[in-house]
DNA sequence: GAGATTTGTCAGCGTCCGAAACAAAGTATC
DNA sequence: GATACTTTGTTTCGGACGCTGACAAATCTC
């Protein structure tokens, strides 16, 4: 049966079989490339007719072409189909509170340039800084073919307005950047919060998601921020402020969070956390023995990665203190919500052999009835945020595995 | 833009916008009888000519009928039509420990007819006594149009294979009772969750879901269910058994809890949490005085209630106690989920003048961020399980605010 | 080279929605 | 009471879409 949500009721006409067709076959032409008609024909169902016109329609607007010659045993070779990578232009722009990456990424979410800068304190600053940049990023390809700009924030986004509510890490407070990068730009922008743009880079990019329709990524930085996708569809609540399971308390008594709140998930268990259960580890240790510190102040997370690397008792107790955390709060996902996939994103993926037994045995020990959740790391590599940010614009014209 | 998910795609055929916008206009009749056909012109941008067809089918297949002439000031008079009443026929049956309710309702989700007998103890008993039941009932009115039955279980509940999984309060495991309903009364049958149950109710027949696309139904009675609607569906995991936030631990070092946790909310705020916290309390000062106790042995919820009512401090006390942990609750699906709206079902809504404010309070303390969910108590008088059992029948032939 | 097989295209048909004209059924006005 | 106006609901026609079945194209096997 075909469902249809009345509360965003939209009526169909006469094109809306085809708009629905051709979304289906090109997302099948993304995922299943190279392909000839005949299998689309045989994988969606349409009639080899159908998918004639459907595919010729493709080609004239430049989004898919015609490549090699398959081979049979018998009867007429097929021609393979593929999305157009010459067709390159959709900007992914990942801001983080240290740095901000742009990146240029082709059809098939490749990425083909990416330049990083310093992230300014002041949003506005930063604001001018990035149309200026990406601006310029533009001018230097000016044969590309722009789709649009997907925007990767580390906080709350409004879906509606499409403005930044809050972004503690960065301490920016209701900034509007999607108009004026409209206006330096000429280019549709899209924002979405991290752990959104991560789990939408994971159902549409990921090797992992076939036929996977619930799936929570949960990104482990300097705070925790959740992204679920249930029945294929990103869940924005109210106001698109949803997925904050990182302030959700795990201890009534805890100690106070940023967000006003104690004993939150994110305090037990994000890179700070860890670095302050280090901190305080040696703290008490170093008035007896002067240790070769960090040389002045705060170690960073990557500190700690390397010192427990290098056998650092305290770092790997650090480590392992956040390891069990994070298992308590996954758990509460799990048997909340029981998603098929659950990923996770962040710099504590590089320790996982360390790190991802201990979650796995404090969920095993906690969700004994339901058992059917797979966790696993993303590859850091593959740079979730950013290829989130590309999912983000190309869902407009793809159908897609989920569309906000 | 129309949303498409092609992790369970289905392509569109030449009949698929007929299809969908039947759905529409039916539902529209649903939400907003009486209603004329240019007034559904006009809500759905429709053409007229095209929702004349539509009703006309609609008239011939004795979903709809048409009612009186409105009255306008200029023009001719507008016909009014109503969904047909006549057609009474959706069957809906609410399993709780303690008895079972067999009804009757029209597509207004009107109950004609109920009937009520106790729970059998042993599941193969109880399918064989309900079957029998059915039957009788159905016969009682062999003129009428039998479109489905839906039933609505306190456990979890496989949506694929349609089974019941699991009811801890039942003691029931692995129960098929689809298959026998379907073959002892020759109509289909629809099995989900009381708590999902409770949530399509909301959804479908509630007041205050006007364009509420995410909600939560909090169900408390011997334990405590969650059901999730978020984008307008219903929320199901991997394999139909998400929702259980009632089970997840509020506290690592809490009591043991049936499902082999610690520390789960409903040991802390369910009804049977109450009539504990309440004997609790009452065992320590029956020592020194001999209390008028309710006869011999253990308190029933409703029991608590009236002592509450009646002003018996140490009642008062297990309900607030009770409220607190609601609030502690409610306040992670609010800060994990933000939801527009959750809706709680149970008993100790007959005591919201006490338990609400408590609640409210613990939420304003804890999700100081997000304010926008309104929590609200459900009119036991609805029966919103066994109207979320007609929802589910109905949706198959409604587009729906949701479909699950 | 003929037949078999598979791919991809083409023409005709039924269904669906939209546009516009039209019939129906009232009210307002003179 | 006749005419103009207004609004509802129906009818007719045209354009878009997918499906069916025939057909051309391309290739292998015998």
């Amino acid at each position: 049966m075909r469902k249809i949500d009345l509360t965003s009721f939209q009526v169909a006409t006469s094109e809306t079989a085809r708009d629905i067709n051709r979304r289906i076959v090109l997302d099948m032409i993304r995922t299943r490339q190279p392909v000839s008609r005949a299998d689309l024909a045989r994988l969606s169902g349409l009639q080899r007719s159908t998918i004639s016109v459907i595919t010729e329609q493709l080609i004239e607007e430049q989004w898919i072409t015609e490549g090699a010659f398959g081979y049979l045993p018998r009867g007429r070779k097929p021609r393979f189909l593929h999305l157009n990578v010459e067709r390159a232009g959709i900007i992914g722009i990942n801001v983080r509170p240290t740095s901000t990456m742009i990146a240029l990424a082709d059809l098939n979410a490749r990425f083909i340039a990416q330049e990083s800068f310093p992230t300014a304190a002041e949003p506005q600053v930063f604001l001018k800084d990035l149309c200026q940049r990406v601006s310029d990023f533009i001018k230097l390809r000016p044969q590309a073919f722009y789709e649009g700009i997907g925007v990767s924030l580390p906080g709350r986004v409004d879906r509606l307005s499409q403005r930044l509510v809050f972004a503690p890490n960065l301490g920016w407070r209701d900034v509007d950047l999607k108009k004026p990068l409209e206006r330096a730009t000429g280019l549709s922008v899209e924002i979405e919060n991290a752990a959104n743009a991560c789990a939408l880079a994971e159902i549409w990019f990921g090797q992992r998601t076939n036929g996977v329709r619930d799936l929570i990524a949960v990104t482990v930085s300097e705070g925790i921020g959740t992204g679920i996708i249930a029945n294929g569809q990103l869940v924005n609540g109210s106001t698109g402020v949803a997925g904050e399971f990182g302030h959700v308390s795990i201890n009534e008594d805890g100690p106070p969070c940023k967000c006003g709140n104690r004993g939150c998930w994110e305090v037990y268990a994000s890179n700070s956390a860890a670095i302050r259960a280090y901190m305080q580890a040696t703290a008490s240790s170093r008035a007896k023995k002067a240790r070769p510190a960090q040389s002045s102040g705060k170690p960073t997370f990557e500190d700690v990665l390397r010192l427990a690397e290098q056998g650092d008792d305290k770092a790997a107790e650090a480590l392992e203190r956040m390891a069990h955390y994070l298992g308590v709060g996954i758990s509460m996902l799990i048997t909340g919500i029981a998603p098929s996939l659950i990923v996770l994103v962040g710099e504590v993926t590089r320790a996982w052999e360390r790190v991802g037994p201990i979650v796995n045995q404090v969920i095993a020990e906690r969700s004994p009835t339901v058992p059917m959740t797979r966790i696993v790391p993303a590859e850091d590599a593959a740079q979730p945020r950013l290829r989130g940010t590309i999912a983000l614009v190309l869902q407009k014209h793809f159908g897609a595995p989920s569309t906000a």
